[in-house]
DNA sequence: TTCATTTTTTGCCAAATGGCAAATGATTCC
DNA sequence: GGAATCATTTGCCATTTGGCAAAAAATGAA
């Protein structure tokens, strides 16, 4: 609970009373590797921060073939916003790909922070262009660089993420085949 | 000016009064092909809706090469949230391609809407939320596909943009030379 | 430890893309 | 119209990456 506190006073200031009542409205929920934070299809129904570990957000494109679009470790937010904004289903799995613990509100808890905390919407809008922000910037140099750079500006981006998850994983983020990373990697 | 206030509804209601103000404080400007709308290292001073014409979004890796990360064309909002909002500097530069009509906000005139309008910041958080999620569906594609998928997709995104605009443009935003491009278009 | 399973590396060859330069085509300006 | 400029296509060959399958290494369970 603490790093998210920490997290969300980066974006605005809130009074203990108010930090209370966020505290008071969230869970904690652990998942194990492998399980499911969220699953394509269905509408989100919750908000959560990641306290400890690793997930992925991924897709299957249409030949079959699952696609990471990015991962979201400790201390940043997991949330999809556009399922769970226009109550429509959400194009994306989101999987615990190391065991996780996870800070969730319910749709209902978030909702009503919303309608309480003065200034809270505020304080998620600029989390959530933040956030999304941050994607932009994380999936633009994948296009125009080749895959050696793409690897390296991975390393750069998630330090803590590289021994921690699959090769496969991370080849399907940068677009390249596991044995294409293989090979880059043994040439670095 | 219609073609913004048509914009604008579709993410909450405004009266006539409000309105009003907002067409009080923008001004049309007009760019030659080749002119920039802002540039990288300068902090961006003002908010933009195309009316009419293509812009794209560019910088320069550490090659040296110019890359477009993205096409921002008629009835989209042209916004470097970051660089306005935290008075930083940019870190793109946003080129006309087409000769366009810009419809502007200078940085006092929308932080005295966002003041005076109420409900106003609720829907710029909207138009930004879905302009951020758009460039991100706009760049995945990009990374997992082969390079004739992700020009078909192109075709698909921008259907309004393709013969107006040279073909390097393209081949950059796709991460691909000239040439491939050129080849894969014979083979289509 | 030992066996089974999963993950990573490697070899082979095919296919895609890049780099460079020249040829062709289109546009603009006088 | 003609010259200059810019955009696109093409040829040639080098390099990168993919596809497939097998080997090697790492991990986990009994």
């Amino acid at each position: 609970m603490k790093e998210f506190i920490e997290y969300i006073l980066q974006f605005g200031n809130l009074n203990q009373q108010q930090l209370d009542l966020i505290s008071k409205k969230s869970a904690v929920l652990e998942l194990r590797k492998g399980d499911f934070f969220s699953e394509a299809g269905k509408i989100a129904q919750q908000v959560g921060f990641i306290l400890e570990g690793i997930t992925r957000v991924c897709y299957f494109n249409n030949k079959g073939e699952e696609i990471t679009k990015y991962f979201i470790d400790e201390s940043n937010i997991v949330f999809d916003i556009e399922s769970f904004d226009n109550k429509i289903a959400s194009t994306a799995y989101v999987e615990a790909i190391t065991d996780c613990k996870i800070l969730v509100f319910s749709k209902n808890d978030w909702q009503e922070l919303l309608n309480t905390i003065v200034g809270w919407d505020t304080i998620i809008h600029k989390i959530i262009s933040k956030a999304l922000l941050q994607k932009v910037e994380r999936r633009s140099p994948l296009v125009s660089d080749d895959a050696t750079t793409r690897y390296l500006k991975f390393m750069e981006i998630f330090p803590n993420v590289i021994n921690r998850i699959p090769l496969s994983y991370i080849a399907s983020y940068l677009g390249i085949t596991q044995s294409s990373l293989s090979r880059i990697r043994k040439n670095i």
